[in-house]
DNA sequence: AGAGTGAGTGAAACCGGTTTCAGAAACAGA
DNA sequence: TCTGTTTCTGAAACCGGTTTCACTCACTCT
C-alpha cells in the first residue's frame, strides 16, 4: 500500500546490502563516506521513506505516546484547560520527535476497557496521564506491560509516581493573600474537592487566612465541579453570608460566579472582589476581566513530555520525581486593585 | 518489553500451530469448536495480548487514524469548535474500533514537514482533515501514499474529495431571515472570508436579504478571523453605520461584538439585535444568551469517522461524496424575540 | 469401492525493517 | 614481511504476527 520502494529495493539500486542501508538510515558509524553518499543519493532520488511499522517491530520502539485525558464528566472540553494542555502536549511531542495519540477515557466500563486494551497492545512508548477524580486512577492496572508514564497534576496516590504539576497550594495562597492585602476580611472561596488540584487550592486559601490571623469560617466555603454552573450555584450559596471577597478556584467557575452576582444586582469588584485561578482566555474575556493566578499550562505539558521522553530514552526505568511549577498572580479588574476602562 | 507471551507461546501451550491461534484470534472459520475453545482458554489464562505492531506489519492495517487540525493561527483551541470536534472524532473513532492520533499542523515549514513525514510513514489507515485556510490544502502531496481521507468542512478544492460539512449557507440564511422576520431592515454581518464555511455563511446572509427584497450594503459587512477580538473590532467598525441587527458568523466573535456594544453604551437586543452561529457553550453562557444557529458538531465528527471507516473497510477506493448536515435556529435572548430573566 | 468434495490444520513464506556475527580489507606495529 | 587490530560490509537471524499452500481426513455421491 505504501510507497512501493523498500529498503531492499534501495539496497539493490545502491548495490549494497540492506544492513548498510539501515546503517545509513540511522546514522550509524562504520560506513565509508562514499558508500554512505551513494546510498543517500538513491534514497533522495527514490523518495524512499522507511516503513515505521517494520522499523518498530524490529526495534521495539514506536515513537508514539498516548495522552490520556480521564474525563469523569463531560466537562472535559468545556473547560479551556484541557484544550490548552492538549495543544502544549502535542507541540512538545512533535518537538521531541514523538507522535501524540489522544484518548478520552470515559470512566464507564465500556470506554475503560477500550483504553485498557489499547494500552495493552504495546503500541505506545509511553503515556501522559491527567490526574483526575480522586481514587479513580486509570493506572497502573493488571496485565498492562510496564510502560513509562508521567502524570500531569498530582495523582491521588502520588507515591513513586512521576508527575508535573502547578503549585496549586501557592496559587490559593497568592489569590487569598492578595484579597487580604486589599483590606478584605470576610473572604469566601468556591473550591473543589474533586481532585488534588482543587484541594490544594483550598489548602492555600486556608493557609493564607491563617497566616493573616483570620479565622476560617466553614460557611464561607462552597465546592464546585469546575463547571460554569457550579460556580454560579456556589456564589448563590455564599451570598447569604455576605462575603466581601471570593477566591474562585477556576476561571470558568468565576464566570458563573459573576453571573450569579449580576443576577443578584451586585457587581465585581464594587460589591464583592473576585480572584480566580488558571488565567485561561475566558479570564481576559470576562467582564470585568479577572484577576487570576496564572498557571503555566504550556510549560506543564512541555515538561511532562520531556520527562517522558527522557525516561523512554533511558530504557524505561528512572527514579520517580515530581516537578512543581511556580504560579503567579495576574492583576486585572475583578479584584478592585486596578482601575481601568 | 511487552507481555512476554507471544502467539508462538500460546500455540505451544494449546498444542496447535501459530496459524490456528491466529485464526481463533481473528474469528476466522475452519477451526473445530473444541480446538477454538482450547486456544481461547489458553489466551484467557495467559492474558495474552497480540502485538499490534507485528499484526499491522503483516496485515498492512493499523486501526489508527490521524486527525489533522490545520491551524493557520494559534486560534485553534481558543474557539471551542475544535475541542468539541476533537471530542466527537475521538469518541467516534473508539466506537469504530479505531485509535485516533491528533495532530496540530502548524503551517510553518517546520511543522508542515513533521506532519508530512508522519503521514508518509504509513502508520495510518486513514485521515480526518479539517478544511482550513483557503488554498492552504495540507493534502494531497507528492510522495504521500494514497491513504484514504475525509475532510470536515468543505475544502477549497472540493472536487473529487470526501467531506462532511454543516449547511453553512442555510445557517446564514436562517439567522438573517430570523432577524428580518423580527422586523429589522438594516441588517449587518460580521463574517469571515478565511475559509469556505465563513464564505458560505455570508452567502446565506446575502441570499436572505435578497429573498426579502432588501438591498445589500457593502458597508454593513465586516470580516473577522473567528477570534473574539476580531468580533469586537468588527462590531466597532459597523457601529457608525447604525445597523439595527447583526448576524455574527460565530459565537466567539459574537462575544467580542457584545463587548463592543457594551463599551459603546449599547446593549443587545435592546439597541441592536444579535444572532450568531455555532451554538457552542459560550452561546449559553453569554449575557444575554445568544440566539444562534446550531451546528451539529458531534454528528459531523461522527459521520466523518464512519465514512472513513467505511472507505478503509472497502480497501481504500470509494467514490467521493459530500455530506451536508442540516442546521437549525436556537432562539435565546440576543435577538429580542424572546423575553426572559 | 473409488473419486470428488470441503473442512481442519500446520509448515513455511512473508511483511520491511534492525541487529548479530563472521569474514574481508585496510592499516598498524614489530 | 608477518601478525594484530580496526574498519567495512553482507548474509542471515529475528521481531510477532498473517496468509498461502499443501496435505490429511472425514464425508458424500456414483
Amino acid at each position: 500500500m505504501s510507497s512501493k520502494i523498500t529498503i531492499q529495493r534501495v539496497a539493490e539500486l545502491a548495490d549494497v546490502s540492506k544492513a548498510t542501508v539501515s546503517r545509513v538510515l540511522n546514522g550509524y558509524p562504520h560506513v565509508r563516506p562514499e558508500v554512505r553518499e551513494k546510498v543517500q543519493r538513491v534514497i533522495n532520488e527514490t523518495g524512499y521513506q522507511p516503513n515505521n511499522i517494520a522499523r518498530l517491530l524490529a526495534s521495539d520502539r514506536s515513537s508514539i505516546i498516548g495522552f490520556v485525558i480521564s474525563s469523569s464528566a463531560k466537562t472535559v472540553f468545556h473547560d479551556p484547560y484541557f484544550p490548552a494542555l492538549t495543544e502544549s502536549v502535542s507541540d512538545a511531542a512533535g518537538d521531541n520527535g514523538l507522535i501524540m495519540a489522544l484518548f478520552m477515557a470515559h470512566t464507564d466500563g465500556q470506554g475503560h476497557n477500550t483504553v485498557h486494551s489499547i494500552l495493552a497492545a504495546g503500541l505506545f512508548d509511553g503515556l501522559i496521564l491527567t490526574a483526575d477524580a480522586k481514587g479513580a486512577s486509570v493506572f497502573p492496572q493488571q496485565g498492562i506491560p510496564d510502560i513509562p508514564f508521567v502524570f500531569i497534576g498530582r495523582p491521588s496516590e502520588a507515591d513513586g509516581v512521576n508527575y508535573v504539576d502547578a503549585d496549586n497550594v501557592q496559587g490559593g495562597y497568592l489569590a487569598t493573600s492578595h484579597l487580604i492585602d486589599l483590606g478584605h476580611r470576610r473572604i469566601a472561596t468556591i473550591g473543589s474537592n474533586r481532585n488534588a488540584s482543587g484541594e490544594d487550592r483550598v489548602i492555600g486559601y486556608r493557609r493564607a487566612l491563617s497566616d493573616a490571623g483570620l479565622a476560617f469560617d466553614e460557611r464561607l466555603v462552597a465546592f464546585g465541579d469546575y463547571s460554569l454552573s457550579s460556580g454560579y450555584a456556589g456564589m448563590q450559596s455564599l451570598l447569604p453570608y455576605k462575603p466581601e471577597a471570593v477566591f474562585v478556584a477556576t476561571d470558568t467557575m468565576a464566570l458563573g460566579a459573576l453571573r450569579a452576582l449580576r443576577e443578584a444586582g451586585l457587581s465585581a469588584p464594587a460589591d464583592i472582589a473576585l480572584v480566580s485561578h488558571d488565567d485561561l482566555p475566558p479570564a481576559v474575556q470576562a467582564d470585568p476581566p479577572l484577576t487570576t493566578v496564572r498557571q503555566p499550562i504550556a510549560k506543564t505539558g512541555q515538561l511532562a513530555v520531556e520527562k517522558l521522553a527522557r525516561i523512554i530514552a533511558q530504557g524505561g526505568k528512572a527514579p520517580a520525581e515530581k516537578t512543581i511549577l511556580p504560579v503567579s498572580l495576574v492583576v486585572r479588574e475583578s479584584c478592585g486593585a486596578a482601575k481601568s476602562i
